[in-house]
DNA sequence: TTCAAAAATGAGTGATTACTCACTCAACAA
DNA sequence: TTGTTGAGTGAGTAATCACTCATTTTTGAA
């Protein structure tokens, strides 16, 4: 996926482009700035025009995806389910809504990989990642919640933030599985695992005990 | 958490020690084997007495992980709920073991840190933590998943690599919320979020449709 | 106590790093 | 045509890197 215009010169998204290209292939430290130059097919020196530092071009990664990437991946497509009533409508929406993240992961994979990384290792990179991202995303997540259980499709006893938690859970957890644990497992029917996962998500992996309401 | 004992020279160990605590501040790329050295107390020459090159290093913590902690952080305390029968038992059981996972990721999550990122990057690490670690904790839970199902507390509907999933990436998000992003957050009680964490394993975040069984 | 083997050392090596800066040159104004 | 500007350049710089190896220190059997 490449980074879209948004107030920034030719230049420097060519540079934006090779740096994810290139971090996201080797890791921030183990990236030069050499050859992120040579993959953008600019000097060594016009870099440092545009990001006076290397861990500039970190923070305008971080940045890009805060403003043009969260949106989508957290926001788009959830009011789809929003005004759905039926309860098969739910399951359904959800499930589209899953498999089209699942996309979007996999488009915005290099970018994610960078950001999950760096945020393990920096506060300062979390805060900015909590700040433009996380914060939204469950803002978005509690107002969705909310009209789930007054419509009594959602419990009220789980709070949103958990709720949305394990939904984003599962959804990272079959990723990573299916994508980077893919070469050394015997992958399952998508649709039938995804099916699943929606059930976990949903209702659970324990029987509930007879007589039992919710 | 240090590194144990296990057919390891003194010298050696100190060195894994020190690896562990640079590598999992910094990264493995930004980690320099003469700052390595130093944590040890020992010469940077020595180093390469013990490990042939610094990946080989990173190879010996993975290795590590694998022999030593993976078996706590899985199958330990499984057995514990694994015969218990009663309902509340059950939750009771789970309570207690995502507690004490909770401490043990805690206590191992320097290691944890580097193993997981350098997983995301390289393919090799990434098989050799499913042959160490992966494979033999889908093997684990598979057993007790059969267990569950045949006492009627688990959904057959649901496989075992499913349910275990969905369990363990509930523990991962609410690891990384409360430990990474807690300082950022206003944090909930402790119990209460857990509990509720279990609630969504068990029982999912729906309300079940009325008549619906499963 | 003696001495050979093993372990430990740290200065040295060539490669690579992020970053600088004196310079080039295309584009436009006067 | 001439002068001015600033984006773009890439050789240069000091620092740092992983790793080597000649030398010193430690060890333990005789």
């Amino acid at each position: 996926m490449q980074v879209p215009d948004l107030k920034m010169s030719e230049k420097e998204k060519k540079i934006l482009d090779a740096a994810i290209a290139v971090i996201s292939e080797k890791g921030f430290s183990a990236a030069s700035t050499s050859e992120i130059a040579r993959q953008a097919g600019v000097a060594e020196g016009t870099i440092f025009r545009y990001f006076k530092t290397k861990k500039d071009i970190l923070r305008g990664i971080l940045i890009h995806l805060g403003n043009v990437i969260a949106e989508p991946l957290v926001v788009y497509g959830l009011k789809k389910i929003l005004y759905q009533d039926g309860r098969e409508d739910l399951r359904a929406g959800i499930k589209l809504v899953l498999k089209d993240r699942m996309a979007i992961i996999d488009a915005v994979f290099p970018m994610l990989r960078i950001v999950i990384t760096e945020a393990m290792y920096h506060e300062d990179i979390r805060q900015i990642l909590y700040d433009k991202i996380i914060s939204r995303a469950v803002e978005v997540f509690e107002e969705y919640h909310l009209e789930m259980v007054e419509k009594g499709l959602m419990k009220k006893e789980i709070d949103a933030v958990v709720a949305g938690r394990s939904i984003l859970a599962n959804l990272v957890l079959f990723f990573v599985y299916r994508n980077l644990f893919g070469p050394m497992i015997q992958l399952d029917d998508y649709d039938r695992e995804l099916d699943q996962v929606i059930d976990a998500i949903m209702h659970g992996i324990a029987i509930p005990a007879v007589g039992d309401k919710k």
